[in-house]
DNA sequence: ATGAAGTTTCAAAAATTTTTGAACCAACAA
DNA sequence: TTGTTGGTTCAAAAATTTTTGAAACTTCAT
């Protein structure tokens, strides 16, 4: 296979994969793309590369760097910025689920924490209030464990979990 | 707060989480509906509930019942079918997990695989086939980890994992 | 100041995903 | 066989998400 087919490909499936997990298409084009650069792109490079406006660039370029996932690199003299990938891998999933857990799995804990207020004290209600407690219960401790998760370092989880969890 | 309110506003946020991951809004609020539910209901009660069509609640059910989220019930004498909701919360996640690996995660790392073979000795080219390499490694470790956490229990989840850890 | 190079913003347009509803199919009772 | 109830399908419509591109803004050099 040619180089930049090869490049190509793996472009379009890593935005694939990341529109599946939170992160739209062109964002995660674009991190693909930097990925494998092997120098810092300015917006306009990759604006041609991927075929996109300027406002679709500078926006997701933007949110690859708020989710830690991109990093911008100013070079002496050169006015205009670049952009560079995270290429840790282990880093890129830690700032993903950091990411998802406070947009998604907090706000869902908030509101599993109000609806067991119900002042109601049917067999109905209380039905219900148990339900809602089996599932506040899981996902607090998917919460933590998310969290020890985002904690460990890289080398933990390639070592040990795999030997730990079998 | 009201039972009703209560049951309402988790409806709508199970819908909201379940959109951001791969579930769609409908398709989780048919989940969330059945969970709260009481007794199973019929494809009309779900429609009724959640104000939606008879195809929309159909195609809904069907691919809730391919996730092994919902079950099928069948009543003596009942030609309408009713429907269940999978409760325990970790069956829920192990059985998304399974899902999502087969339509993203493995579909990926067969792209890697095939996207390693670059027939190119520059030295542009072995830097690429690096970086896809590292790619593979961790995603390989992502996946094998990921079947490990599916085949372990409930129990060994809410227990043990916390513990170790840390 | 003025202009050039680069960045940001955002309303409108395009693309994508979801939902509707009517036609069709299946099982059964009369 | 026919009518009724319930399930399935899918093209078209609606809703939602993403992208565009032009205007506004910023920074810096002259």
């Amino acid at each position: 296979m040619k180089l930049e087919e090869s490049k190509d490909k793996f472009i379009q499936s890593w935005g694939a994969l990341g529109s599946s997990w939170g992160i739209n298409r062109t964002m995660a084009q674009i991190h693909a793309l930097l990925l494998i650069s092997p120098e810092a792109l300015s917006a306009e490079d990759i604006m041609e590369a991927l075929q996109i406006s300027r406002g679709n660039a500078n926006m997701n370029i933007r949110a690859l760097i708020d989710w830690g996932l991109v990093y911008k690199e100013l070079k002496a003299g050169e006015r205009r910025e670049f952009f560079v990938a995270e290429k840790d891998m282990w880093t890129v999933v830690r700032n993903i689920i950091t990411q998802r857990k406070k947009k998604e799995l907090e706000p869902m804990l908030k509101v599993l924490e109000e609806i067991s207020n119900v002042d109601d004290n049917s067999p109905e209600a209380e039905e219900f209030v148990q339900v809602i407690r089996e599932i506040k219960l899981f996902s607090n401790k998917a919460n933590s464990t998310l969290d020890s998760l985002v904690k460990s370092d890289s080398n933990w989880f390639v070592g040990t979990f795999m030997k730990m969890i079998k």
